[in-house]
RNA sequence: GGGGCUGUAGUAUAGCCUGGUUAGUAUCUAAGGUUUGGGACCUUAUGACCCCGGUUCAAAUCCGGGCAGCCCCA
């Protein structure tokens, strides 16, 4: 008889009760008590930290440094860019009963008060490039339906705001940005993405261009991961951001911003994750494995011996040491799968007169036995196989998603199959509207240019734009 | 924005339609004992009707509102 209240119960098939499930059972996430809040878990927490920790050091490689700016926005500051402040708009949320004359916003992104700061702070040419990061939370008071880690109306995020004194500069930022989210979601997540501009009417309230990064998730819809914006003199003119040039002539600076949230462990766990539950790719996991010793009363005390021997030498893969005595082996096994853990090392008596472990992989459920000297050239090994082994898997399947269309039928019928379309289409924000509404909500989460034109699959006009259009989150 | 479904121990659920003993079961947790190579077993104990109001002699059950979660459509 199997016990069904402990583990996975719905298969990922059905991913939107197995996504809450892993969620919660995984100790990534639980409800707050107002709509649209979470708590962040230790378990995520931790995945939040690792991400920290790798952009950190590209932040630092770039020249980025990091502070912070307040929560609270005067409302007027958001008026100030018109465009920016139509996007925001529906979403702000306001403290009212304060002393202060005006609303205040609770940020849902901070290029409204860090740049009335950076007006301030910038006088001279010398005073470029201006580069600051801050790692923080943000409020967008969203009314669709909400989702832990996808969207929540309290997300934790990174954004960062740069000031040069030239356009290239700025159009230059945005994209080695961009590419930057793309190596890290790449490489560390094992997630692989589609990276390129956003349309006219997706693209971010107040930017010039928006580059985005998309990947697709199991049931054929898109998620964003991460955007940078070239914001042009937008801001800089709203906001008074201006410097004396070389020449002694008075200018605007040229922006950018970029960022990207905890959403990404909500992909994570999309993309990876399995009928058993979360799987963790090596490189972002804390605990790289963990230790299960098989205990028999004769040969307990030796088998510890052993597992603790393991442990040391292993120390630096932050291995969890299950030594509990009050649950089964087979227990352990479950338990630790639903938290993805990449490695599993069992050691049991006949592994101790072999002189050897059995090495599980969470990726594959392979069982390997090692011996005992050749662990440490091992472990390293299997974890980077895994990580390679889970980016190709979902690069695999996200190749076999993307697929085009000519007419607006065919685009049509292959998003219902979960695909990333690519469609010729005029980019003038009526024409996707339009698209948007014939598709039940489908968007182009990307644009590129084509160097043939092609025919607009609405309008039958010549075009160079192509959309992917897809459902998204 | 529109429509629908749901809310009972930490978790999963029975009971609700047709109001009426001490709200049942499994798991978790705690204690003790036997176990341990893919979710072992026995004994004992703790623990729940989302909130506010209404109807009634009597509400987990019926009604209204709120809050929260989920689904579908735009």
């Amino acid at each position: 008889m199997k016990k069904e209240t402990q583990g996975i119960t719905v298969k990922k098939e059905n991913l939107v009760d197995w996504y809450s499930e892993v969620v919660q059972k995984a100790e990534l996430a639980d409800y707050a008590p107002i709509k649209g809040f979470m708590i962040i878990r230790p378990n995520a927490y931790s995945i939040w930290q690792n991400i920290q920790d790798y952009f950190n050091k590209v932040l630092e490689k770039k020249g980025v440094r990091n502070a912070y700016f307040p929560l609270l926005i005067p409302e007027s500051f958001f008026k100030k860019e018109a465009k920016h402040a139509e996007g925001f708009n529906p979403e702000l949320a306001y403290i009212k009963n304060t002393d202060e004359g005006e609303k205040l916003a609770l940020r849902p992104t901070s290029e409204t008060i860090m740049y009335d700061s950076y007006s301030k702070w910038i006088r001279s040419w010398r005073d470029l490039p201006l580069k600051i990061n801050q790692w923080c939370n943000v409020i967008r008071w969203e009314v669709k339906q909400t989702k832990p880690f996808l969207r929540t109306r309290e997300f934790l995020w990174q954004e960062g705001h740069c000031v040069f004194s030239t356009e290239n500069e700025a159009e230059e930022n945005m994209n080695e940005m961009a590419e930057e989210y793309k190596k890290m979601v790449e490489e560390i997540l094992a997630i692989p993405v589609l990276i390129g501009k956003k349309s006219e009417g997706e693209k971010f309230a107040g930017a010039q261009t928006t580059m985005t990064i998309e990947s697709l998730m199991p049931d054929g819809k898109a998620l964003q991961m991460g955007t940078s914006h070239n914001l042009g003199q937008n801001f800089a003119k709203a906001f008074n951001v201006k410097f004396k040039d070389q020449n002694e002539k008075e200018q605007y600076g040229w922006q950018t911003s970029w960022g990207f949230s905890t959403r990404l462990i909500g992909a994570l766990t999309m993309v990876h994750g399995d009928d058993k539950g979360l799987v963790l790719p090596p490189k972002i996991a804390h605990n790289k494995l963990v230790i299960i010793p098989i205990l028999f009363d004769k040969t307990s005390e030796k088998v510890l011996k052993k597992s603790k021997e393991i442990e040391k030498k292993l120390a630096k893969f932050n291995p969890i040491a299950d030594y509990r005595t009050d649950y089964s082996p087979g227990w352990k096994y479950h338990e630790w799968e639903m938290k993805g853990i990449p490695l599993r090392i069992e050691i049991g008596p006949n592994d101790l007169a072999k002189k050897q472990v059995v090495i599980v992989r969470r990726d594959t459920n392979e069982k390997i036995s090692v011996p005992e000297k050749n662990i440490e050239k091992e472990v390293p090994k299997l974890l980077d196989e895994i990580q390679k082994n889970l980016f190709n898997k979902a690069k695999k399947f996200l190749d076999s998603r993307i697929d085009k269309a000519e007419t607006l039928k065919e685009l049509k019928e292959k998003i219902k199959l979960g695909k990333i379309v690519k469609a010729y289409f005029i980019d003038d924000g009526k024409t996707e509207d339009y698209i948007k509404e014939a598709t039940e909500g489908s968007t182009s989460r990307l644009i590129e240019f084509s160097k043939t034109a092609g025919i607009c699959i609405h309008t039958g006009q010549k075009t160079n734009t192509i959309g992917y259009f897809s459902k998204s989150y």
